[in-house]
RNA sequence: GCGGGAUUGGUGGAAUUGGCAGACACGUCAGACUUAGAAUCUGAUGGGCGACCGUGCAGGUUCAAGUCCUGUAUCCCGCACCA
């Protein structure tokens, strides 16, 4: 028979809810802060899986930690509730967005009562909420003044069948991944946020950060930053100028060709009469590709001859200009130089094209290309330097023919804010009869977003928010203007709701300055890996936009990040219902209960392992928590319960607090689990046991399993709660032991082990090594040369 | 191609610092209790009959290597014609 966990939970639940006990009283300055956040959930249809619980269990544990250590914890939850699913809802059954995400929220929210996290519910959000978004427009407002939102036209994938911009991921050959329609790359009237402009600050920003190395990694990666030089090149009989970025100045004496982006505004400008036709034919067939095929660097390089020649500002040769769509739009100048000797894609290009191939540095090249460093030749006044050499003298002429200038450029580019979408943030800007743009005043704020009949977007790609006639049209100061019918993309409410929690019911602004002094950074952030760029790299810049005009005082939102694993299916494969391997957390709660399920994920591995469900670990789990229970009620157990203390268990219980301690705030809780079974195991060996080492671990396991935990404690005759009693600490002379044991090797062979007395001089530990029998018999007939002491660790033998 | 990470028993995983590889669980086997099963408890459990062999593979450093170094294979994740 196990425990009741069915009242147990419920009964905990309810003293929860009813006494607030999670509540956190932000103004209480008096204690030191932690703010341990989750990211929160998109509230789905489905409702919680497995994988939510890991992340949310790992943050309980921490912030139930830091309670019983006397922090002042502040541990939110609330719902990322803007997003498609609930469009598509819309669009399928006629009904508003809104009831269905609502409805959603409240199951969401259910769960997770149900599996008993410490969040303080008081602090709510929703990023729905028009109180919420109030604030989101207003940072967006904040942005535009400043000019970091504008009006640009970019190349979108967009289908005109289906009436709206696709997502890279959603176009495959060509067509919408939903009807197979045509799509097609078009430049269309898009809100960006110039997100480039702190590509720098971004960058730096990585190095304080105490986040895992690979995240790091990647969003300086997606930063991209690299230095070079921008050559001008003039077109030959013309006064048309190109500029190409390079980051490899020294080969210039070795270009052959030019290579413009197939989009790069001078191509039909330059184009001359006999090569018109083939240009404006290979442009189409490049405007049918998506960025994915464009991009795929098995497909051959392809270009055209523009009939153009362009002048090598260095020796004054003439080059011709080829457009090729190898060569990005988006990055640099979209325009490069190109020496086929030293680069790869210009020398594939090159021998497709039959163009000359000259190189400047010595090296074999009939192969490939050669990129690596070494002696330039060919190369004038550049004759006989290195990479590094001839890149400065080349790039120091070029400013003094003032035909180049050194430059940094960036992989990271500017944000594609608009979406033409119902179900978001509406873009507070009114566009007038003028030409002008101008923002709702800040007393208007909230936007909201108005009642349709139609959430399908019209044909020529406007959000479905055009359909409201009498929300878009305003006229302010007599004259007339249209709202923008754009809405922001699903990220922007998550880029600052990590400052709202802190304050979520103010009307007057985000949150009170004082709190936000006093509670940003968040101090551990929990969520997953995929996330590792987007959402927390857009937050970062918001936050750092927010640093900028005096809103926060921190120039980092997030100090410490862990991005917990994912729960495979028993079959160490992904969960998803058509491999028909998903785990509910609602079953596993009703027939093992929270508190086993929080142990089992928590005990299954490393909390970044990715790792298989196991229906018999959780049965572990769950052994395990009846075990414990069993000692705490059984009359075989209590009858030992002493509550003065014979020692046996000192050493036991000592290091698990050690041990629990040192790996909860490392994030390592497997393993502190496995020692609180040893513990336990060896209090089913002991003859007396301890009470107040009872109520000790009561304390530690309520972290895990919090509703176990307060039954426990109130077993042990206490009537307060567990949850802000002292953290227990352990004693440090408890676990200095009299001996220990250690091995002895001969020629690095372990052969038996000694006991020997703690800190036991080197002398005395190497005669009771070698006066051992079994070390004796190894060593019949060899010689000793040589006998290592380690204190404490072990004694090794070289013999021969 | 570039970047990050992984590889340890039948399984998930342990191993602060280079110092007794396999903690803790799962599974399996045996025993106890039971009419029986379930549950529970106790014990055994890397491989090999053994000498010995064992942390993806091949080398190296060291008295000593899962751990450090060099090379290499496989897998996972991210980016990917970034000039």
């Amino acid at each position: 028979m196990g425990y009741d966990y069915q009242n147990i939970e419920k009964k905990w639940q309810k003293y929860w809810a009813d006494h607030q006990t999670y509540f956190c009283d932000v103004y209480d300055f008096s204690k030191p802060k932690y703010y341990v956040l989750d990211m929160f959930p998109y509230p789905s249809g489905q409702g919680l899986h497995v994988g939510h619980p890991e992340g949310y269990t790992a943050t309980d544990i921490v912030a139930r930690m830091k309670r019983m250590k006397g922090f002042n914890v502040l541990h939110p939850m609330g719902f990322d509730a803007f997003g498609l699913p609930a469009e598509q809802f819309a669009l399928k059954t006629g009904h508003h967005p809104k009831g269905f995400t609502y409805k959603n929220i409240d199951h969401f929210r259910e769960q997770m009562q149900m599996l008993g996290f410490s969040y303080d519910w008081s602090k709510e959000i929703r990023t729905t909420d028009e109180d919420y978004y109030k604030w989101t427009q207003w940072i967006f407002l904040k942005m535009y003044e400043k000019g970091l939102a504008e009006v640009r036209y970019v190349p979108v994938n967009y289908c005109p069948d289906l009436g709206t911009v696709l997502a890279n991921e959603e176009v495959i050959d060509g067509k919408s991944e939903r009807g197979g329609f045509p799509v097609i790359r078009k430049p269309m009237r898009q809100w960006v946020l110039k997100i480039t402009a702190y590509a720098d600050k971004l960058l730096e920003g990585l190095d304080e950060l105490d986040w895992p190395q690979s995240t790091l990694e990647m969003q300086r990666n997606w930063i991209g930053r690299s230095e070079g030089t921008e050559i001008d090149f003039k077109v030959k009989g013309t006064n048309y100028i190109f500029t190409v970025f390079t980051t490899r100045a020294d080969t210039l004496f070795g270009c052959s060709y030019c290579v413009l982006a197939p989009e790069h505004p001078l191509v039909e400008k330059i184009t001359t009469p006999e090569q018109k036709a083939a240009v404006e034919e290979y442009i189409k067939r490049c405007q049918t590709k998506s960025d994915m095929e464009r991009t795929d660097l098995n497909k051959d390089k392809t270009g055209v001859f523009t009939g153009a020649y362009c002048i090598n500002p260095i020796n004054g040769e003439e080059v011709p200009v080829f457009i090729g769509d190898y060569v990005l739009a988006s990055y640099g100048t979209g325009a490069v130089m190109a020496v086929p000797s030293h680069d790869q894609r210009d020398y594939e290009f090159a021998k497709k094209y039959n163009l000359p191939i000259r190189k400047v540095i010595e090296a074999d090249i009939s192969e490939k290309a050669y990129e690596g460093d070494g002696k330039h030749i060919n190369s004038s006044f550049a004759d006989g330097m290195n990479i590094a050499e001839a890149k400065k003298a080349i790039t120091d002429k070029l400013i003094e023919l003032k035909q180049g200038r050194r430059k940094v450029n960036y992989k990271l580019r500017d944000w594609l804010f608009s979406r033409q979408r119902y179900w978001g943030e509406p873009i507070p800007l009114i566009h007038m009869e003028d030409g002008t743009i101008r923002a709702v005043p800040e007393d208007e704020l909230p936007l909201t977003l108005p009642e349709v009949d139609n959430f399908a977007p019209s044909r020529e790609g406007e959000s479905p928010l055009a359909h409201a006639k009498n929300w878009l049209e305003v006229t302010i100061d007599g004259m007339k203007g249209r709202r923008e019918t754009n809405t922001m993309p699903q990220w922007a409410g998550s880029c600052w709701y990590y400052i709202r929690y802190i304050d979520p019911h103010n009307l007057k602004a985000l949150a009170d300055p004082k709190l936000i002094e006093h509670w940003l950074p968040v101090d551990l952030y929990i969520g997953g890996a995929e996330h590792a760029v987007l959402h927390l790299l857009y937050a970062r810049f918001w936050h750092k936009f927010l640093y900028d005009i005096g809103v926060v005082k921190c120039k980092e939102p997030f100090k410490k990040l862990f991005h917990q694993g994912m729960i495979l299916g028993e079959n160490s494969e992904k969960m998803s219902k058509s491999r028909g391997n998903v785990i509910n957390p609602d079953d596993i709660v009703k027939s093992y209960g929270a508190d086993a399920l929080r142990f089992y994920e928590m005990f299954m591995g490393p909390l970044e392992a990715s790792l298989p469900w196991s229906n018999s670990g959780l049965d572990g789990a769950k052994r395990f928590l009846d075990r414990v229970y069993r000692l705490y009620s059984e009359k075989e157990f209590t009858d030992k319960w002493r509550n003065e203390n014979n020692g046996e268990l000192d050493y036991s219980f000592n290091f698990l607090i050690k041990k629990v301690d040192h790996d909860f705030e490392n994030l390592q809780f497997n393993t502190a689990l496995a020692q609180m079974m040893v513990f336990i195991n060896d209090c089913y060996k002991a003859k007396e046991i301890y009470v107040p080492y009872l109520k000790d671990f009561a304390k530690m396991l309520s972290c895990v399993c919090p509703h176990l935990g307060e039954e426990l404690y109130q077993m042990t005759g206490e009537k307060e709660i567990v949850d802000y009693q002292k953290w227990p600490v352990y004693d440090e002379s408890k676990l200095v032991k009299q001996t220990i044991t250690i091995g002895v090797q001969v020629n690095g062979k372990l052969r038996a082990t000694i006991e020997i007395k703690v800190d036991q001089e080197e002398n005395e530990v190497r005669e009771i090594a070698l006066n051992n029998e079994v070390i004796k018999g190894k060593l019949a007939g060899l010689e000793i040369k040589k006998v290592i002491v380690v204190k404490n660790k072990i004694v090794n033998i070289v013999a021969k």
